[in-house]
DNA sequence: GCGAGTTTCCGTCAATCTGACGGATAGTGG
DNA sequence: CCACTATCCGTCAGATTGACGGAAACTCGC
């Protein structure tokens, strides 16, 4: 801001989506693999460059997306996370990378992009343990420990979810993000009890054993009063 | 990271500083004049673009933050807010700012910057109602509304006092920041109550008039168990 | 048609936490 | 030595939480 415009120095930006969802009973998270140095076929988040010098950052986001993934952004919660952008992070130049958090709900399968990268769902246990291209391993962990966090205190866990979900399939999105067992009854009069999480459609679950389920909808708030806080001892085991 | 190298464009990056503090019991921003164009003359978060194309963002933070208030960062608080880059945001060509959020004790007085540049404490609900340079008012907005959620679960409220302090004092941070008068009697409670938030020293302040006040330190804890949550409607206040 | 199995949902109850208040304590200043 | 002021402690009713038993509602198999 207070340089000549002759010594700012040029930097490439690049978008990076970390995208969540629960598959399967595990908190996976989108990765492609790499079709170009460096890191060609290792694992990595989608993302890409700007495509133009004056395209939006929020935009190229949800551009990037609907090319991963085909989804639109009214379908899904899509939040910035963080920047990283240390020097020696792209061993090419100097890179500066925007990483997007967004949490979908149980999607068939995601599509192949635009390019020749594959996308595909990895658990998150599973992304974390092998190697990663960059610095995602370190981005993966934020993009978790945000989400984790925000259960708490927003209404994000309906992100995970159809449109319509059972409580019992909103308990389970909680238990397998937080990594942790919840008390059913309890947890039921919670965000039954909460003021605008959740919208009853009068319609029930058509299942083969058991007693049929209310079906609800996200309702109007986005922030939880009152909060739905973890277990001490499991909020201090991100923390470690 | 899927496109060839010759299309990505150049991009200058910029970083900003949201810097508050409480003073003469106002939450206060520190704000510069700006002495070039564009928004000549107009208030501004202090910041500048990166130095070189070697140096690493959160370097880059706190070097500004040396620069235009002669702290280190071991004394303060200084956390990443978000990075605005829509298209149009500097008239002059495409920039994107990387925010950060700093919280510092009251500081005797800012001193000038390197630069013509001249820092000073503004009240945020004065910076908000008047003019500021580029989107500045947006990311202050953001900056204040992080601060006031981070003081319910983490123990930020501490980065506002001086190395030892008051429960009284702590409280007025929170009164302050919040704009919401809380009951002395619990507070006292909850604070010396939460694991690893204040350790007392033992002393107590010499002061006229009334019974003097143990003296705390900041504890090793980050995050608060349990939590201290605002009043139903002081939170409401802030999304609306 | 009817019971076994399964899942959702409701009610209770003790332990804990919260908000609200009165009053004791420990200094200063006249 | 008596106001005055500010900190600190105790109490107590109402709300919230965690933990559990059991009723309700449906499917499946016989």
């Amino acid at each position: 801001m207070t340089e000549e415009e002759w010594t700012i120095p040029d930097v490439a930006v690049a978008v990076d989506l970390a995208v969540l969802t629960v598959r399967a009973e595990q908190l996976q998270i989108l990765l492609v693999e790499r079709g170009i140095e460096p890191f060609r076929g290792a694992l990595a988040l989608p993302g890409g460059f700007l495509a133009s010098a004056r395209e939006d950052i929020d935009g190229a986001a949800v551009r990037e997306l609907a090319e991963e993934t085909g989804l639109a952004a009214q379908d899904l919660h899509l939040e910035q996370l963080r920047t990283y952008g240390t020097p020696d992070r792209d061993p090419r130049r100097r890179v500066i990378t925007v990483c997007y958090l967004a949490v979908v709900p149980n999607l068939p399968v995601p599509r192949a992009g635009g390019d020749a990268d594959v996308a595909r769902w990895v658990p998150v246990a599973e992304a974390l343990a092998g190697p990663l291209a960059f610095d995602h391993s370190r981005i993966i962990s934020d993009a978790v420990e945000r989400a984790r966090g925000k259960l708490e205190y927003t209404t994000l866990a309906t992100a995970f979810c159809p449109a319509e979900f059972t409580v019992t399939e909103l308990r389970r999105v909680y238990e397998i993000v937080w990594g942790e067992q919840l008390e059913p009854r309890n947890f039921h009069r919670k965000v039954t009890g909460a003021d605008g999480f959740l919208v009853p459609t009068g319609e029930k679950t058509l299942r083969q054993g058991g007693r049929p389920a209310e079906l609800y909808r996200r309702g109007p708030a986005s922030l939880l009063h009152p909060a739905l806080l973890r277990s001490r001892a499991s909020s201090l085991e991100v923390t470690a």
